[in-house]
DNA sequence: CTGAAAGCGCTTACAG
DNA sequence: CTGAAAGCGCTTACAG
């Protein structure tokens, strides 16, 4: 398979392949004529410029790095997937191409350096990345390297490095979801919070107690728990939670996330508890499962799609030289009742 | 940002560059002194050689190309972005890392120069295609130019293109599918079939017609309809089905997958029609959709992973010169009622 | 407006 | 065992 090169274009259109390279690259100091005829050749013969030379002479790769942190497992693969689709999707609009990696965690070095090799072998341009958690070093290292990071779900307050950019979750999710749920005659509502290391689930988690607290809402110990962020460890931390507390349970419970409220579904089936008549759930994120479910899931809506791509194009404005580019934006979701939430028991109608 | 070069590492380690180049790509003719010397280098300096100087002396890029062929949109979302995650995955495994491009269609000539600069760039060493429809020229043209392609779900009988690689579905899905209905009591059987150029929806329409052939059930006209791939054509189609024939309703229908049967849920929840009491439904995948559905989805499993990474697998293989590599390969699957699926009404105790 | 030449970072025959 | 040199395919000052 012989590629063919700039030399053979410029051969055919009897050019140098100097000209070649301005027409390509669309310089202005081209007449029109000339432009046509290489260009006419340029796309017989579906001719496009090798990267690596364009590459080595000093332009970039046009390439994004999509760092998936985490195993490959269903149950989060299930809403990655859409992640992967959006963020491709998100960077080809902007003519980048995306080259995506599964790294199941920072921690270990191996894996660290699988994610800095990227980055040397100047493969890509930038980097996104979905799961690390909030205290990660190598966000810190590859910054301050030079490389530009896009992260999702991590924050930092005023943060100095322009490189470091994030994009975050309505903080007030919880608060609203706690209204509701007050508002319906709930006075007795547990939460299952997901892993506070990383930023969405700590702010989740701060705004369902700023709920419960502006309603004067008991906070007892035995209705929090920790959930994680996928439906195993929810189900496993929903199941222990309410087992223990069968004589006085709460009438909601609110999960981290769509998948974990799964996980609780789960759990009050085993324990014969119907939702909603005897507890009300709550998800968050409004996820391809949500509402499918059996019955359908209460949630919030966070519009994914949204949020990549202000991410995406936050980075690649960086990237471009684009000045003052937000560092953050906080992604504003809605609330979103559906049939697993309704009145508690004692204020239903007989 | 800067970054270290072999010439720096040279400098670092007091040998030339050629030395370096050695070192790293693990010649055998490098005393071990020297081998550990600069090696030590290279790790201090988290040094990785440039890929664009690699490939422009020979090298690969030790990338695949994941081509997805659709529009990316929700319903297919779902079950495709597991397949992303496997694909990358089974590339990981072979140290290859996966460069993931969204083409709406093959058809337009801007789409297919999407992917044909892709594999010119230099970009990718092969590229695995999902989606594509049997007929499709541009699976001729690359690898007749020279380009290694994996193709999910295509089949072309005694193919005698080396460098064309597929990977297809089970067979005998829908055999077996009737095969149980028929056990269970079913006479009265309806397919929803899906775009028949796509490979595994002719086989599956295919081994229905078989299966009910074979039984000698009537297959008539109105007991049979499109339902593309997707829940919106499913349940257009299936609706429509169901309603011109209420007088005389099929006692089971058979949807081309998981998706699709979704679509027929919608359509008799619609209709009225109650599943499994007097419909049964099935699809075929066993999607992450089926198992949560309600009632839980009789399908026919097929092990994506498995599917995946044999096309992942036969592709590189192929890629680094091994001889014989198998051109397709048949996933076989394993039928999988669910409570979606049950005697008909006449056939049930009372 | 355009060509000849330098240079990007590697690898690999080649020579020693 | 190892270094100097050529060459891969581009782009871009530079000179004209």
């Amino acid at each position: 398979m012989k590629r063919i090169s700039s030399n053979d274009i410029a051969r055919l259109a009897g050019v140098s392949r100097s000209t070649v390279s301005r027409v390509i690259n669309g310089y202005s100091n081209v007449p029109e004529e000339t432009y046509n005829r290489v260009m006419q050749i340029v796309r017989e013969q579906h001719y496009y410029p090798q990267l690596s030379g364009r590459q080595l002479s000093g332009k970039g790769s046009n390439t994004l790095g999509l760092f998936w942190i985490g195993k490959p497992n269903l149950s989060q693969a299930l809403f990655s997937s859409n992640m992967f689709m959006i963020v491709i999707d998100a960077a080809a609009q902007r003519n980048y191409l995306t080259l995506a990696d599964i790294v199941p965690n920072l921690s270990e070095e191996r894996y660290a350096n699988q994610v800095r090799r990227v980055f040397s072998e100047g493969r890509i341009d930038a980097g996104i990345f979905i799961g690390a958690n909030n205290a990660e070093p190598l966000m810190e290292e590859l910054p301050d390297n030079g490389y530009i990071v896009g992260i999702h779900d991590y924050y930092r307050e005023n943060d100095p490095q322009p490189l470091r950019l994030s994009v975050n979750y309505d903080r007030s999710s919880g608060e609203q979801i706690i209204d509701y749920l007050y508002a319906l005659g709930h006075r007795k509502i547990a939460i299952l919070s997901g892993d506070l290391t990383h930023q969405s689930c700590l702010d989740r988690h701060e705004s369902f107690l700023r709920g419960m607290t502006k309603h004067h809402l008991p906070l007892r110990n035995q209705w929090m728990a920790y959930g994680g962020y996928t439906e195993e460890p929810a189900y496993l931390g929903a199941r222990q939670m309410l087992s223990a507390c069968m004589d006085d349970l709460p009438t909601a419970i609110c999960a981290n996330n769509d998948s974990a409220a799964m996980g609780v579904y789960q759990a009050c089936g085993e324990l014969g508890l119907r939702i909603p008549e005897d507890i009300s759930v709550f998800g968050t994120d409004d996820g391809p499962i949500a509402a499918t479910a059996s019955p359908p899931m209460s949630t919030f809506v966070i519009d994914t799609r949204k949020l990549f791509f202000s991410l995406v194009n936050r980075v690649i404005d960086t990237l471009e030289g684009k000045e003052n580019v937000p560092r953050t934006e906080f992604i504003q979701g809605t609330l979103l009742p559906r049939a697993s939430s309704a009145p508690p028991r004692e204020h239903r109608n007989p």
